[in-house]
DNA sequence: TGCAAAATAGAACGATCGTTCTTTTTTGCC
DNA sequence: GGCAAAAAAGAACGATCGTTCTATTTTGCA
């Protein structure tokens, strides 16, 4: 609920267009339109293979008429990505806050972003996309995409250290490199399932979770810690949704 | 030495330009220098990035001289793949096939890997970048990326399957999965190191190395397999180079 | 209903793209 | 050294790009 913490860098819009707060005016609904259908085209041919033309054909509008609510072509992924952010946000860090705290709440998030990535195979992924299409650039692009990438690990780590705290996890266990080693798994599931096609990935992902969860000190919720280490699949037992 | 098994899906030029077996030909050694400045391009802004202008301007030739050596753009793209298959293999897959066959050469194989992408921390890498580019498409240039990935992968699998069958993996151990794995470490190390700049991405790679080989059964090797199972890092014995 | 402002359209710009065609230069062998 | 072939250059093409400018339409409030 509490807009707080992981959407700090990009809080709402500078009450733009008069002080009025009654119903978008056309323009502004207009431009949100924009933004939708311009996020549906960056997710699967990239923020660079974004253009203005394929846009204004998709709107029915012209290029000038597109163009004008956004001032640069810049402006317009910068827009992108903040509502994206906003989309990852709602999909998948604030219905884990229904989760307890610690790891049932990381386990949540892990399974939500799961599941956003599970969906994005076939749409694509502009934190994956953007990363590679803006990794030797500088500019508000870049910053925004990395900003919001950082945001969103922040959560995250937030919940593992959360769980360290609660003795969920082993006190001596490395935020960071849990954090690492599970942004792996989601890379992996992209890479593997949306560009070489290999069926099963998805479990993988879930089962080297499972994994990671059992080498950094889960293992009081693991009911035969030393029977079987490997591919254990430690069910989810509090899930809010889904 | 051997060119047998890891460049399956590239053998040698099929015998261009009489059969002559004499030195390379004026046009055939300008044409390897614009694939080497293609490629120096190409790990930079990527495949798709890659324009003959730009070439041009490199090499010091006019756009035509450029294309006529490859006849379209997508056949500039697919020598530049083949290029890049080619050194990764001689880098990677080669040397370590200096180390004892099982556990050892998998470790060479990742070591090699692992120096290689951290060279590519600042180039780039046109397996990861090409991944992005090419994972909605389909044609000539996608099959050439994805072959040679997958040609590496099975060269990394069959270490471990070899691992297995020398006991020194357990023998349930999925091969698949804990490729996935390892490709999802060097995945986040490109991703944390290039794009996010995040120090100690590199340590973090290693680290989870570590940690995957120790709960995939190479414990014998571990010599304090309980004391401190997050972060040991287990050393490497036999390397052939670096 | 009228009128200023906002929103959209339309045309044109310079630049770059891959590609084709023609001409010139360079190469390699007799 | 001459000569055919290979290699490279040069110019031009249609297309698309982001952007700018002006004209037209639509909106929202008096």
């Amino acid at each position: 609920m509490t807009s707080s913490s992981f959407s700090a860098p990009f809080d709402r819009p500078p009450r733009e267009r008069r002080e009025s707060g009654r119903s978008l005016q056309k323009g502004q609904q207009t431009k949100a339109a924009i933004v939708e259908a311009a996020l549906g085209l960056a997710t699967h041919i990239g923020l660079e293979g974004l253009s203005i033309g394929a846009l204004a054909d998709v709107m029915g509008m012209s290029k000038s008429g597109v163009f004008a609510h956004f001032g640069s072509r810049e402006e317009l992924q910068i827009s992108v990505i903040h509502e994206y952010h906003q989309r990852f946000e709602q999909e998948v860090f604030y219905p884990a806050l229904n989760a307890e705290r610690g790891l049932a709440r990381v386990r949540a998030m892990f399974a939500n972003w799961m599941q956003r990535s599970s969906i994005e195979i076939d749409s694509g992924c502009i934190y994956i996309s953007g990363a590679v299409e803006f990794d030797e650039r500088t500019g508000p692009v870049r910053d925004a995409l990395a900003d919001s990438v950082a945001t969103w690990h922040a959560a995250m780590r937030r919940g593992i250290e959360q769980s360290k705290e609660l003795g969920e996890l082993r006190a001596d266990v490395d935020a960071d490199q849990m954090l690492f080693e599970i942004h792996g798994l989601i890379l992996a599931l992209h890479y593997e399932a949306r560009f070489l096609k290999t069926p099963g990935s998805i479990h993988r992902a879930t089962t080297g979770f499972d994994n990671i969860l059992a080498r950094f000190g889960a293992a009081a919720s693991n009911p035969s810690p030393l029977s079987s280490p490997v591919s254990v699949s430690i069910p989810t037992p509090s899930r809010s949704k889904e």
